[in-house]
DNA sequence: TGTACATCAGTGAACGCGCGTTCACTGATGTAC
DNA sequence: TGTACATCAGTGAACGCGCGTTCACTGATGTAC
């Protein structure tokens, strides 16, 4: 009776979700225009429709994978502070500043997110709420909790930094700023 | 001969840089139309080309603008790393947080900044760096290029941290980012 | 001092364009018999 | 096994709207005499 099985609507779900947040990564929200990103997952306009209510939806659910997809690949970091040191080092190298779709999501949207509506927001909270959790297991295993300030510290730090290395044009500055970024973070991890 | 003193056009051009800068950090530059902007500055569109030659070219001025106004309050603390401390409690205060429009522009547009042409991102990257050896010389007077990493640690930090607290819907972890974040920013400073 | 005038900052309608969203339609699919 | 059919994911034109930008025009100003 159905045209197609269950899964191939929620391959296309997850494929539009994917090359969304590509998209919002490159080129902001606001710089996303509905028909590019749909091109991006080789759809036309108007299928959007079927798959989410809006844009801000769309949004809302974008946030929320990039997010859970972090999150996950730093809980399959080895346990302890030295694995993190590695994560660090990949954060802040000029590869991840230089391909910002494959990228962090928070580098990208922090700002942007601040003005998206409520959903986006909470679904926002939810995420960062778990990878702060996460790096702080990683800090201390034992008492992750005492290490809460240590991880906002990390974690904002490397947001911060790989934002203004990819914010400068003189690529001399920028390679000294994720250089003494690296040196920076360690001071969270020790 | 002239209509007016050569004055009153350079006043309104500044105001329209000033309310411009205000409307980017509310509603970030792609948010920002130009009749929106004109209309903060008490004009009508069509008066924005007798000042600008475009808007590529008016946020190339803002940023310019933005960071010269912020380099010059960090330039006129007492010297020392004492006053820094007063400056990161006004810079993570929720006052700050809440007002976006009155505060630091890298803060509001760091990673939109990232994706604007050279101009701007020039006009940037010459703030950035203005405002980097400011706070290096208020770290080490004697010595501040020794102090250049912790620098650009104090100020990513910051930048990252004010970001996360506007972005997190929660109030309650919103406090508690911008307490860690005063917690965190004294590793840089003492 | 009073008046005619040149200047030009600012007006506001209009341009083509891409935005988010809607909707009548298409056509490949898996099913029923 | 072969065929008629209902389904619905996806199409693509169209909607009103705001975007950045242009331009013929306005009218308050300071000046010249």
């Amino acid at each position: 009776m159905p045209r197609y099985r269950t899964e191939h609507k929620e391959a296309t779900r997850r494929r539009i979700l994917d090359t969304a947040g590509r998209r919002f990564k490159l080129d902001g929200i606001d710089g996303s225009g509905i028909a590019t990103l749909m091109g991006d997952a080789g759809l036309t306009n108007g299928a959007f429709y079927a798959h989410f209510q809006s844009k801000d939806d769309l949004v809302a659910n974008v946030v929320a994978e990039e997010l859970r997809a972090q999150c996950e690949r730093i809980s399959a970091l080895p346990p302890g502070p030295a694995a993190l040191e590695g994560f660090v080092r990949d954060y802040l190298s000029p590869q991840h500043r230089d391909l910002p779709a494959d990228g962090c999501p928070s580098a990208a949207l922090l700002a942007e997110i601040g003005r998206c509506d409520d959903a986006s927001r909470e679904s926002y909270t939810a995420g960062v709420r778990s990878i702060v959790d996460v790096i702080a297991t990683h800090l201390a295993p034992q008492s992750p909790r005492s290490a809460r300030g240590k991880a906002l510290g990390l974690f904002t730090l490397l947001v911060g930094t790989l934002q203004l290395s990819r914010a400068v044009l003189d690529p001399t500055l920028s390679d000294e700023v994720l250089k003494h970024g690296i040196h920076n973070a360690r001071t969270f991890i020790r």
